[in-house]
DNA sequence: CGGTATCCTTTGAGATACTG
DNA sequence: CAGTATCTCAAAGGATACCG
């Protein structure tokens, strides 16, 4: 039988749970569909994160290297984020589960009325 | 500018929030791996899901149709779990992930060790 | 503007015990 | 064997206030 070791023994198990948080697969998907964006842009666009979350989220993708952010020394401050490579590079396959979510939301939701 | 509306609002972020649990990838990856499985079988394959959890957690696939549930009239009780059709055309998209973090773990580990 | 720091609430999830 | 119920705790996340 195929087993799924634990968490602390398995990379990709900790490599997805990161992606697979609350906020950050969002923070990437509006990066992608609007290009280089502003802090307060990203916060506009999500609409119901909070200010704290975002800096957290933004935080973990830089730490793992999927988006770049570059601070200006100007006043206002003015802070950019953009995807990275290996950013974009985990862009498709997050379509592909956007995409099956479209397809199967309205069925799924029938599924769930009935139990 | 591309918004990304709130939970209550997107059927899709609804939908993938289900599936970005902790457990629900790997109950559908262990049955992709393994074909059609008992409870105990899923709890010995996965290891560190505690008894409660895997109960939440195939509930909530047989519900959104992820998964079936066949019960047997036996004693001791025999309960079968196994892909559907729709659970299985999600498969491919989790493979997705699973092998960019396999291809990517390495270098995102570095980036961490250095922030 | 783009953060940190603090506090507090809510949710996730493990441990344990009991049941048909 | 395959659950359910309860209790408890830790972690995630929101609100708010303050700072360079």
């Amino acid at each position: 039988m195929k087993k799924f070791p634990p968490t602390g023994s398995c990379p990709v198990r900790d490599v997805l749970s990161r992606i697979g948080d609350k906020w950050s697969m969002l923070v990437l998907l509006t990066l992608h569909a609007n290009g280089t964006m502003r802090f307060n842009e990203i916060h506009r666009s999500l609409e119901d994160i909070s200010h704290r979350m975002l800096t957290v989220t933004l935080r973990m993708l830089e730490a793992d290297g999927l988006i770049a952010r570059e601070v200006f020394a100007e006043v206002p401050p003015r802070v950019e984020y953009s995807l990275t490579e290996r950013g974009s590079s985990l862009l498709p396959h997050i379509f592909g589960l956007v995409e099956w979510a479209q397809a199967n939301k309205a069925s799924i939701f029938e599924e769930r009325a009935r139990h």
